[in-house]
DNA sequence: GGCATAGACCTAGTTTATCTATGCAGTGAC
DNA sequence: GTCACTGCATAGATAAACTAGGTCTATGCC
């Protein structure tokens, strides 16, 4: 059986939201059914994570809201990313990379290695 | 110049100090040390955080810890990993190279897609 | 001797970002 | 009518990092 839904590790949300937000403008609860999508049914990304995530954005001036209407009538509240937006979107994206390749870096020499213990 | 240390993404430090000790028994201090170095200076452990992480890790039994004098005559405290340090580390490498990839997948879209905002 | 620096351990309190749990409301299917 | 899904939101709990402090020892330099 496939696995849980992972949650998002502290940091990263906000990464993974202003990415989806440079392709094209979203609201709230798309974007956590995309997340979903993207990964696989990896990320599972939790409402009560979600609003506040947006909420920061928004203070933070990296993402700019509106509310519009749907073709079925529905009131929806669409972020659209700034241009300081995808200046952090592009810092955090490069830590990201550097942080968990680091990362991998120390935990592969483990893995993959079956000698491990016989020293 | 070389960037600044960058903090451990929360819940990967166990896992790293794990990974460290199945190679071979440690004292904290070291630990740290060779987080840094390992990582290329990418990552950087407060002492704040190395301390408590080792205690969670005793008390849940991942790993064991004896006083021992070093040859310089220095008491150091240094942690072995047990059989369930390694089950946790297995477990908890797998999920990370799952969620971490992940997030890759939704992060890359954007970054190395040069037509981004041309839409 | 005295002092600075690095090694080595530790704790208290703060911060941050997730979660759980809950609430409200509209839509569509049965 | 009621159930599931869409859609927004907040309050409080939790976890794990941090900052900032403290103690003690060894080593090298003047």
């Amino acid at each position: 059986m496939p696995h849980e839904p992972q949650n998002a590790p502290p940091g990263t949300l906000d990464m993974m939201i202003l990415s989806l937000l440079a392709e094209e403008p979203l609201h709230g609860y798309l974007i956590a059914r995309r997340i979903e999508e993207r990964s696989g049914g990896v990320l599972g990304i939790e409402e009560g994570s979600l609003y506040p995530a947006l909420q920061r954005l928004r203070k933070r001036k990296a993402v700019t809201d509106e509310w519009s209407t749907q073709e079925n009538g529905r009131e929806v509240r669409v972020y659209s990313i700034t241009r300081e937006g995808r200046a952090e979107l592009v810092e955090s994206a490069i830590r990201w990379r550097m942080v968990s390749s680091a990362i991998q870096k120390i935990i592969q020499d483990i893995k993959g290695d079956r000698r491990v213990k016989l020293a």
